[in-house]
DNA sequence: AACTATTTATAAGA
DNA sequence: TTCTTATAAATAGTT
């Protein structure tokens, strides 16, 4: 479409090829923004000129990072495709993903946030419960077993202690009380303190590569927020 | 270019826009590849139909996930900086080790790998999965109930199906079976899957850390792959 | 999926 | 670059 056609091979004159990366530039970006209005289609455009300038397009609202987010987690992308960066953002994502997950069923085999289960789910849950109860009680009266077989043992070679067997059978009996006391004054236990907040800010499933790009320019802002103590009580 | 010009926004006619869409796609991506070939340009460029097909068109030699590294990496893009990558791997670990944690703690909460806890470790436990199993039997009481109720509801419409409420209570029986009997047909409750593996082990088809490390350092050492490429195939 | 009347993009020239 | 204009290309509406 100009004067004369034009084989599709590199214009080996800079000026004309400069000229025509301008003109067919612009009518590049103007094709997609058409595109993408008129057909409701999601599209994002990177454009790099043979001496390194970039030019992009984004069709509104989105941002590029968010395309090409959409675009590593689409089907027919293999991960082989992806370069390492990628794959760093592939691989968080996945974790991150991961880790929301276990929380949730985490929550739910702690009895909370069940709404979402039905019924046949709250029965496999609870039968699941009741198994691993089974199990750590299992393990508890061996443990039991071994310390007052130790305590039996000491009271042999140490007469003078004769309390502490009675302690551990209070012990025992402590472990054991009703459910409804246990609950009132229950403790968590130690390694839990698995909370409802997760990574995304925005509730979003999973870390987008805008997300990890914003948190990156974060980390840019505030590199060393050891230091900025160190500023602080320095400066 | 057509018989009559349209004006810029979205085609209301699916079929029509569906047609649209798929010449000026082509359009797009034919004009793409001259842009590239005329002016050896680098460009990427995703699409997404209304309907979530994805189309792409990447320059040769390239891939999009080349050039979308590129564009992260351009000035004009805020984020990218060389010692970020450092704060890439922090964060990874971090999440890597959040996860090995809830996965240990599941596992401890399943009632396995208890033997690194103490008898009052494994008290702890017990309490908690005792009030775990409370409220899941807490709630599984209410969906019967409100299932009951359903039940109830409809027989009073239908006074033909008098076996629901039967049927019903045979369910609430089953579920209330012996523990011993429930164990041996346990079937793992549907989210669970949460395997023994780690990430951090050898074979695995996961990324650690370390691996990510060599690797971007080795990416570090030869941060200009694309441009070798580009020598060669223009020098 | 083809056809073709038109519109649009753009090559070459200024 | 930018404008102009002849011409090639793309494509809207039709078959």
């Amino acid at each position: 479409m100009g004067r004369g056609k034009v084989e599709l091979k590199k214009i080996e004159n800079p000026t004309n090829r400069q000229v025509t990366f301008s003109k067919r530039r612009m009518g590049l970006l103007k094709k997609a923004n058409e595109l993408a209005i008129l057909c409701d289609a999601q599209i994002g455009v990177i454009i790099f000129s043979g001496t390194g300038k970039m030019y992009e397009y984004s069709s509104p609202p989105w941002r590029i990072a968010n395309t090409f987010d959409r675009y590593l987690k689409a089907p027919s992308t293999r991960f082989e495709e992806m370069d390492v960066q990628q794959k760093i953002i592939h691989e968080m994502t996945r974790m991150k993903d991961e880790n929301n997950r276990l929380r949730i069923i985490m929550r739910q085999y702690m009895g909370d946030d069940l709404a979402s289960l039905t019924l046949q789910d709250v029965s496999n849950l609870e039968q699941q419960i009741e198994f691993s109860l089974y199990k750590v009680r299992l393990r508890k009266q061996q443990l039991l077993d071994q310390h007052l077989l130790e305590m039996h043992h000491r009271e042999m070679h140490i007469p003078g202690e004769q309390n502490n067997y009675l302690c551990h059978m209070n012990l025992l009996a402590r472990e054991q009380k009703s459910q409804a006391a246990a609950m009132a004054d229950l403790k968590p236990f130690p390694l839990w303190d698995v909370g409802k907040q997760m990574y995304g800010q925005d509730g979003e499933s999973s870390m987008t590569a805008l997300q990890l790009s914003a948190r990156l320019h974060d980390y840019k802002l505030q590199p060393l927020q050891p230091n900025l103590q160190e500023t602080d009580l320095h400066g």
